[in-house]
DNA sequence: TGTTTCGTACGAAAGTTATCCTACCTTTGA
DNA sequence: TCAAAGGTAGGATAACTTTCGTACGAAACA
C-alpha cells in the first residue's frame, strides 16, 4: 500500500492527466464516455486511450472510482484547488525562487497579459488595501 | 534544417534541462563541470549525466557552444526572460483558462504565499497606480 | 616519458508517458 | 433471440527522458 506522507511528495499530474481532471473539475463526477466527448472537442483522442488513462489515475490515487453500475464513475480524489495550490508552489519554487512576488511582476510586465487582465488584478489589490 | 515558425511550438525544456538553465542563466556562459559541479550542491548528478543532457539540449538548439577550446562553452539561445516568459503562458493557459488575473488571485488566496510576498505585491501596484 | 587527470563522444538501458488494438462482456432493440 | 452498440480489461508499443558505463583523446605533471 503506497502511503502519502510528507516525505514522498505526491508526483504532479501529467499533462495527459491534467486535461482529464479539468473536465472532471468542471463537469463532476463522470464517465469515461463523457470525458473523451470533451477532450474530443479540442483535440483526437481514442477511446480507450481516455479510458487507460483514467483506470492509471484510479491506480495511483489520483481518482477514485463507483463501480457498482456498469458505466463506472470517475471523481478525483483531491479537490480542485488542493491540486492547482501544488502545482503553483511547483512553479513558482520552480522558476521564481519561491518567491510569489517575483513571479507577480512578471505578469505585469508579459507582454501577453491583456489590459483586461492588469485592470482586474488592479482592482484587486485595491480590494486588499481595505 | 528544423525551423521555428509560429507553427510549430517550440517543446517546454524537460525539468532536468530546466535545472541547467538555470545554472546557465545565473552564472553566464559555463562549462559543463561547472554546471555540473552546482547540480551537485543540491543532488547527486555524474558527470557524463550532466554532458550528456548538455549535448541534446545543444542538439535541440536550446543551447549553442564554443568549441574553439577544449573545454566547451554552453550558452542559452533564448534569454531567461523569453523563456519564462513562455513558460509562464503555458502555464497560465493550462490551469487558468489564459486569465492572469486568476492566477494572481490564487497567489493571494494561497496559503503558501508569505506576509512579505504579499506586502511585497502589494507595493508592487501600489506603484502601478501612479 | 609515461601516468594520471580531465575532457568529449557514443551507446545502452531503465523508467515514464501516451496511445491504441484486441478480447470479451453487457445491454439494447429490431 | 440475436446482432449491434457500448462497456471494461489488458497487453503491446513507440516516443521521450534521464542516467550512466565505456572508450578514447588531450593536457598536466612527476
Amino acid at each position: 500500500m503506497k502511503q502519502n506522507n510528507a516525505t514522498v511528495p505526491v508526483p504532479a499530474p501529467t499533462p495527459a492527466e491534467l486535461e482529464i481532471l479539468q473536465v472532471l473539475w468542471e463537469f463532476g463526477p463522470s464517465t469515461v464516455r463523457l470525458v473523451n466527448d470533451k477532450l474530443n472537442e479540442q483535440r483526437d483522442v481514442n477511446y480507450t486511450s481516455t479510458l487507460k488513462q483514467m483506470q492509471i489515475m484510479a491506480d495511483k490515487g489520483i481518482l477514485k472510482r463507483d463501480e457498482s453500475q456498469m458505466k463506472h464513475i470517475y471523481i478525483p480524489v483531491e479537490a480542485e484547488q488542493k491540486t492547482k495550490d501544488q502545482l503553483l508552489n511547483r512553479f513558482v519554487n520552480t522558476l521564481y525562487k519561491g518567491s510569489a512576488s517575483n513571479l507577480v511582476m512578471q505578469v505585469l510586465g508579459n507582454a501577453e497579459t491583456s489590459k483586461e487582465d492588469l485592470d482586474a488584478i488592479k482592482e484587486l489589490l485595491k480590494k486588499l488595501d481595505k
